[in-house]
DNA sequence: ATGGCCAACCCTTTTACATCA
DNA sequence: GTTGATGTAAAAGGGTTGGCC
């Protein structure tokens, strides 16, 4: 089974035919210039060619035996630093994702409460009755996150600006007519649908919706409208 | 095709030695 | 100086695999 059995008879003749636990007695750590040689041919080749083995073997004045332990030892040492360096890699990947989402998770904040700010905007409007000329103006800014404007003009036409967020991530998408009309309190209005752009509707789906609720992200409040106000 | 043998490897554990408090 | 704890490297032991007959 294992290939030194004639190879190690040699060096340690006194000790294999000695009772097991006085075995290796002389067991000693190789000279510098052994380990030296060995580690730069471990460099070039992990394995070494049988020939090579006893020839390397030779040179140093060991056993051949003695140089397959050293690779086999060195290799598991190598591969065990490779592991180590493998999970560092891992650990500061997982760091860097961890830290994007947190971000991420706040702008998808950001733009809830801004949805809900022009939610109730677009509600008081209704309530209240027509609107008459170039009125209202609400600007909430939430930091660096963008801004909300809604404006109305002498027509009466509503116009929206959301700041880079809305159109980075899409907030609505026409696909969201149950939404647009259970949420906004409208039926297809032309002029407010056509406002929005058509986008991706991954963050605007039923199930988004339930998601952010179950986040906690409508635990505050902004420019004092509490976001339960928004389903009545 | 199958099984035995052998060599080489890997993984785990043991052993000997060095270092340090 | 010695002693025990600890770390490290060399080596042993056992299991697995692949080539050969």
């Amino acid at each position: 089974m294992l290939d030194y059995t004639e190879e190690m008879a040699e060096p340690f003749s006194s000790v294999t035919t000695t009772k097991k636990k006085n075995r290796n007695r002389n067991k000693r750590r190789f000279s510098d210039e052994q380990i030296k040689s060995l580690e730069s041919m471990f460099e070039s080749e992990t394995r070494l060619e049988p020939r090579k083995k006893l020839q390397v073997a030779k040179e140093l004045g060991l056993q051949p035996r003695q140089v397959a332990i050293w690779f086999q030892n060195k290799r598991a040492r190598w591969k065990s630093k490779q592991l180590e360096r493998d999970y560092n890699i891992l650990q500061a990947n997982y760091d860097n994702l961890a830290a994007k989402y947190g971000s991420l998770k706040k702008e998808k904040q950001a733009l809830v409460i801004q949805l809900q700010k022009l939610n109730d905007l677009i509600k008081k409007p209704k309530e209240e009755g027509q609107c008459c000329g170039q009125v209202t103006e609400t600007n909430c800014n939430d930091g660096d996150k963008g801004e909300t404007t809604v404006k109305s003009d002498s027509e009466g036409q509503l116009s929206f600006s959301m700041g880079r967020s809305e159109h980075a991530l899409g907030v609505l998408s026409d696909d969201d007519s149950a939404i647009k009309t259970d949420y906004f309190g409208l039926e297809e209005d032309p002029n407010l649908m056509s406002m929005v752009d058509p986008a991706d509707d991954s963050l605007t789906s039923r199930e988004e919706w339930r998601s952010f609720d179950s986040d906690g992200l409508f635990d505050q409040s902004n420019c004092g409208y509490p976001w339960w106000d928004f389903w009545s």
